[in-house]
DNA sequence: CCTGATGTAACTGTAGCAGTTACGACAGGC
DNA sequence: GCCTGTCGTAACTGCTACAGTTACATCAGG
């Protein structure tokens, strides 16, 4: 499937947030995290615009900006994350719409709709299981 | 996310198989199938390929030829399925690699690695709980 | 006012999915 | 042995989304 890296990069910011909080820093700015994600400035600003949408961080703009955590790291889980950044359903239904005159294609829909719910909460609790700050010491545990 | 629909129309098409055998069908052909889903036989073709590399169906050439499962509908999951038609890992990770200069940036992959897993395996899990015959079950049930 | 950073718009390149057409390969029936 | 119907697959198009980039307006502190 279409995986993509939004999450990830989302993740690595806000660990390094948290980081340069833990070495002094007051904020970071989205130049700083594009260092150390390797990407641009601007692919940070947009992903850490929708995180400030869902009130995960924090920005302050003129001389001096940057960005900041808005709770603690040890509170902001990555089912939070995951959900700030897709907004898609993980499974697609059908892109037209089945034949109503077939029992399968008439049901089918209402039948599957509730097992990708399912899945998707499975997949949500597992990502809750894991915090910002557990990223931030799994990373620095790395030799 | 890129959310295609790939699940969804793999599990028609078994659906419908398993209904078009208990209807007394021998074999079912990708045209009637795609009739079912309402798109193109090709589409079916390529999916069900797909299903028949992965065990889950047989398909015979020639006159009188089409499709059928491999197992009984009972024996076959959504989690299998899944597998067979989406390859690619779930989330993706760091498109270039990150600074490894910056302690984040170095430890970051082995640490979300086991995350993302762990989160797969529970999608997965899920969906295992679901088989062809269930879907078949409850698309009949729809009124 | 100057400076440095955010906030966005606009555009490009790339990739995958879905759909379509076309045609070769195959196997059974006549 | 040819006909027919279906699979198997290549090739192409249109569409969408992500990632990357440039450019510029906006803002706030010194």
């Amino acid at each position: 499937m279409g995986a993509n890296s939004r999450l990830t990069v989302a993740a690595h910011a806000l660990a390094w947030i948290e980081l340069n909080r833990r070495m002094g820093g007051e904020v970071a700015t989205s130049e700083q995290i594009a260092n150390s994600v390797n990407t641009n400035a601007v692919v940070i600003r947009r992903l850490l615009g929708e995180l400030r949408e869902a009130g995960l961080v924090e920005s302050r703009r003129g001389a001096g900006a940057g960005w900041r955590l808005a709770r603690p790291a040890e509170s902001i889980s990555l089912a939070e994350v995951y959900r700030a950044v897709e907004e898609a359903p993980l499974f697609a239904l059908h892109p037209a719409e089945p034949n109503q005159e077939c029992p399968v294609g008439h049901g089918i829909r209402s039948a599957l709709a509730p097992v990708y719910g399912d899945a998707e909460e499975a997949l949500r609790a597992q990502l809750a299981r894991t915090s910002v700050a557990d990223v931030v010491r799994d990373s620095l545990a790395v030799p």
